[in-house]
DNA sequence: AATAGTTACTTGCAAAAAGCAAGTGACTAT
DNA sequence: ATAGTCACTTGCTTTTTGCAAGTAACTATT
């Protein structure tokens, strides 16, 4: 068979830009996934122990639109054990501004928020992050 | 027990800004509601006219959840007939620049995607939106 | 070489939310 | 009176979520 697949069956609800957005990440799970890699962070088993707990088949299948999306890549980054770890393409690097965007309003508007570092998360990884457990 | 009740029941998953945005406005829905509302719209049927076609009682719930959070007032806006419509509070414009990042995002990474002006919603509400129907 | 442990998932199921259609009440225009 | 509009509410089916348990591959331990 020539084609597998045209692309994909999901139909868009309009043109608008916000709509297509939320098609793909308008949900209480994706964007925290996708903190998780900004932070650095490229295994599942660190997707699983940030603090929200997010359940571990809507991690599974978030993961999976994610890259069905172009938004984050699986590859290899150890071998010996091989391992796959999860990354950032540039198109999920472009969604820096809408965490960015996301951390100012929930700092100015949401009581009781903090963040870990003071860096936002589009900077790059801080490298001195010591894992003294989690998060 | 000292209080009757601390503030709302709905707990919080985790102390980072970005949970608590998603925990208010991560679904499909809410932030259209805010998009149109940017966009001068007022009224219940003019959100529903918006060509994503939100289920009413998905609305009405929008509506109520926005309003718990302070992000919308609901107010009077017109009497005989009397008409109660919605507008942003500082909180809820102060979402502009969320929306910013989302449409910049959206008309470089998805295809096939327009905003109907060129302005972006950061912008307050045009007075001179002209009502030549909907959008 | 079994045994246990870790990692990265998958599967099953009950509960919650979404989505659709129809209904309701207040007011208005004919 | 009758019909129409507006802003919802209600009922019901489908989909998604959330939790727990299970599985497969590989590794470290005894």
């Amino acid at each position: 068979m020539p084609g597998p697949r045209p692309k994909k069956p999901s139909l868009r609800r309009s043109p608008c830009p916000v709509s297509g957005c939320l098609d793909l990440i308008g949900d209480r799970w994706t964007l925290l996934v996708v903190r998780d890699l900004f932070w650095g962070k490229r295994r599942y088993g660190e997707f699983q122990a940030s603090p929200e707990g997010i359940p571990t088949n809507l991690l599974a299948d978030r993961l999976e639109r994610l890259g069905a999306a172009g938004i984050v890549a699986r590859r290899p980054y150890q071998r010996n054990p091989p391992r796959y770890g999860y990354t950032l393409t540039r198109k999920g690097r472009d969604l820096g501004p809408v965490l960015s965007a996301l951390v100012a309003w929930g700092k100015r508007h949401i009581p009781g928020t903090r963040t870990l570092d003071e860096a936002a998360p589009v900077s790059r990884p801080s490298r001195k992050s010591r894992r003294t457990g989690r998060a």
